[in-house]
DNA sequence: ATACTATTTGAGTGTCCACTCTAATTTGAG
DNA sequence: CTCAAATTAGAGTGGACACTCAAATAGTAT
């Protein structure tokens, strides 16, 4: 994979993997609607990627990664921020906001490494969130912080859960409230 | 299905099924392992079964209701008590409390009968945890409470959600945080 | 006991899946 | 321009799946 269509055709791949997630969820994409959605052949795809496990563990590592907000701001966002960066991103990204659900609820029964890169991906935010809340509340017992802020973010995906069953929900409302767990 | 034999054969086929999935998940469930798991051929399931999603449907109804408290006390639960009873559940079928939120994710998907079952479940769910609400706080208006019920579900289902990824995690200490997001 | 069903058997069907293989075509470095 | 390597095409493989069916057996009402 070197000259310049493999790379395009990789893309166009990735990208028809992510939507096709989105759209179906982990179990209705197949290799076929992939290559259909990417105008390829099953032949290419195993050109360019090992498995389907591999192209689809590659495709979504953005929709992880964009959960979190700008990391240039890592150390001085404030529980606000992050809430809003979080709701921003579910009613800006659906899409991506949908597979990152999705793959965390297919995860742990299909494949070993997508739970753990979900459970890692989960650590950071939960840390993230900690250090905010213990900043805005110095006195704050770590231990403390730290529980609350789980609570929080698994509160927030139970809401971009719901929103991803029901487009109409109204993701902000529900993840401001819910600050209040936090903060009390 | 009028004999004895059939409704014992029945019965063991449901077993078998909801065991399978508490073992294996739903995608681990065939019809070849329920057969297996209930000592049956597949001739026999579908002479009892149209299908496997109907006994699929059949044995998890069972779990879906166990998510509400005793039905009888109704109009009489407290907050405390649905939060609890709803505790009870996760911690006691973890698996089955999945295969819930995985059916809901699957959204239309999959299977719309099982989709429609989950999302009348669900209003029901928020409706009584709205009405305990309001007879804790009489005084509430009446939509407040419902945002709060509705949010406070939503963040018990990713709570759940965590929970199936994680099997560590204590979902009894978050849920009651959780529930100072309705009583503040 | 008879006759009529319910039930069980188990081999079999068609479909869909991830993945492979060979041959043809395209690319671009020298 | 040449040629080896990269890329594509597309038919094909083997296995797993939900589900079917005709025949054998067992249950029960009369």
């Amino acid at each position: 994979m070197r000259y310049k269509a493999g790379l395009e055709t990789r893309d166009r791949i990735l990208e028809a993997t992510r939507s096709q997630i989105s759209e179906s969820g982990l179990e209705g994409t197949t290799i076929k609607t992939i290559c259909e959605s990417a105008g390829v052949l099953p032949g290419s795809f195993y050109n360019l990627f090992d498995s389907k496990e591999q192209a689809i563990l590659t495709a979504v590592r953005t929709a992880i990664d964009a959960v979190d907000p700008d990391p240039e701001h890592e150390g001085k966002d404030t529980l606000e921020d992050l809430i809003n960066a979080y709701i921003r991103f579910v009613e800006e990204q659906g899409d991506l906001a949908r597979v990152y659900i999705r793959i965390a609820v297919a995860a742990g029964q299909n494949s070993p490494e997508l739970t753990g890169r979900i459970l890692r991906h989960h650590e950071g935010r939960v840390k993230r969130f900690t250090d905010a809340l213990l900043r805005e509340k110095p006195g704050l017992d770590p231990e403390v912080a730290e529980f609350r802020a789980e609570a929080l973010v698994s509160a927030l995906n139970g809401v971009t859960l719901h929103r991803s069953i029901d487009a109409s929900f109204e993701v902000g409302q529900y993840a401001r409230l819910l600050l209040g767990v936090a903060t009390q």
